[in-house]
DNA sequence: ATTGTCAATATTTTCGAAAATCTCTTTTTG
DNA sequence: CAAAAAGAGATTTTCGAAAATATTGACAAT
């Protein structure tokens, strides 16, 4: 016999994701994770051309690491590629946060459901832990509208509490989408802070899923869930002429 | 001025993805492409190592492509990224296929209920071609069941028929998420073919799912889709005792 | 016998330069 | 003068080798 074939420790479901929080062991991983960091936070502009020479500057790397990193952001859709052409920033676009949005919507009503189903205790705390930690960054930025690093602390908990929710229906790969489509929104969000009000006003929406899910009330729980959707992307529409008129004199 | 800051061509929507049937430009997408389906036809045992020496031989490429269509690739689930130890084949686990089921599900009943809604004429001709299609590469199976090249056909008319129902939608992310599901779950039924009875019954359930879409059925048309699926992810279930003990057997 | 250490080997990862492709300007042609 | 062609320059893509990291097997210690 030649050799032992190895097989992949990593049990299984979707993709390389390095499970959201754990550091990436080589130039390629942690260069995907800065870049899509990067991108989220805006420190590139939407549509903007991501060069080589460039790039490898700014993150200190070779090209093979580079394109590699490129590559697994483009997958996410954060960043597109095109053959011969380059790399771009992905756009930013009013019809695809629409879409991003309403597929969040299904997506996390249909877990919510299966969370209120099989969900087991150790799902409650964790949701229970993730509103309340919600809550306080919420509170805090209210205090101070104005500190972008209370804002982002908020915008962490709001993900994890959103992911707590989804969590207990026990699905890879709904939850693999679920962290591709919110890290758009959180771009998205983050885009319309320039513009918007400072007001975190939804604590009491998540407070109210939160309680149906509890008592497992799927119904309940689900459609409070998409009214929660449908009143963001509502509000968020509003701004949207208030944006254009902004980008319109900047540009 | 310095440099008018060129923008993506492309429009919007998730993904470097060269829309399915554009052949890549380039050598690191063209092996992906090749990869990809190479995977969902088991031209690799599950598991499998990737070895990059290997493989560079099998498609006749330097490392740098070769590395770059391996993670484009693992992106999607169907390889599995270590870092440091390399690349593996996805394995086959039927926890897995019974999520992607459950979750295909979901995202094309809600898909043909948009569709139902929005969908133009153009949708309606499309689904309508799509069955025909769908229909007589199912008779043809049914007359030569043991000929790949037949099966292969109607798996691809099968998928365009599927693609079809959920077009209408309009939402390029659910499209997105439909196509990386699909190959997924297209690689579990062939992984079944060895050992299932060959038949392609299926067609009047699709028949029955096109005309309450094209009678603009939203209720109909989502129950019975999802009936489809439960029915499908039964009878794979039925297998699964079947299948272990072959591979046990093997192994 | 089992565990631990170390060196040797195999493999992945990264770099730097060559090749291929695209972009933009200039020149030629109708 | 407009439009096509050609050439120079910039950028991406690919290759081949060097560096870094894992794996294997031998040998020593408990």
């Amino acid at each position: 016999m030649k050799t032992e074939p190895r097989t992949a420790t990593r049990k299984w479901g979707p993709g390389l994701h390095p499970a959201r929080d754990e550091t990436p062991k080589t130039l390629a991983g942690r260069v995907a994770q800065q870049l899509r960091r990067d991108i989220i936070r805006h420190r590139f502009e939407p549509g903007e051309r991501l060069q080589f020479e460039k790039l490898s500057k700014v993150y200190a790397v070779g090209t093979s690491p580079l394109r590699e990193a490129l590559f697994q952001v483009a997958a996410q859709g954060l960043v597109v590629a095109e053959d011969h052409k380059g790399f771009f920033v992905a756009p930013i676009q009013f019809d695809e946060m629409l879409d991003v949005s309403n597929l969040r919507a299904n997506l996390e009503t249909y877990a919510i459901r299966g969370a209120i189903r099989e969900g087991r205790e150790e799902w409650e705390v964790d949701l229970i832990a993730a509103f309340h930690r919600l809550k306080r960054a919420g509170l805090a930025v209210a205090e101070d509208q104005e500190d972008d690093d209370l804002r982002t602390e908020w915008e962490d908990r709001h993900r994890a509490f959103h992911y707590a929710l989804c969590k207990g229906c026990g699905s890879p790969w709904l939850l693999h989408f679920f962290d591709e489509l919110y890290d758009h929104m959180e771009r998205y969000r983050r885009y319309f802070w320039k513009y918007a009000e400072r007001a975190v006003a939804a604590d009491s929406e998540h407070e109210a899923i939160m309680k149906a899910a509890l008592d497992r009330d799927e119904e309940s729980a689900a459609s409070l869930l998409q009214a929660h959707f449908e009143k963001q992307a509502r509000l968020t529409m509003n701004l949207r002429k208030r944006v254009e008129k902004a980008t319109v004199a900047a540009g």
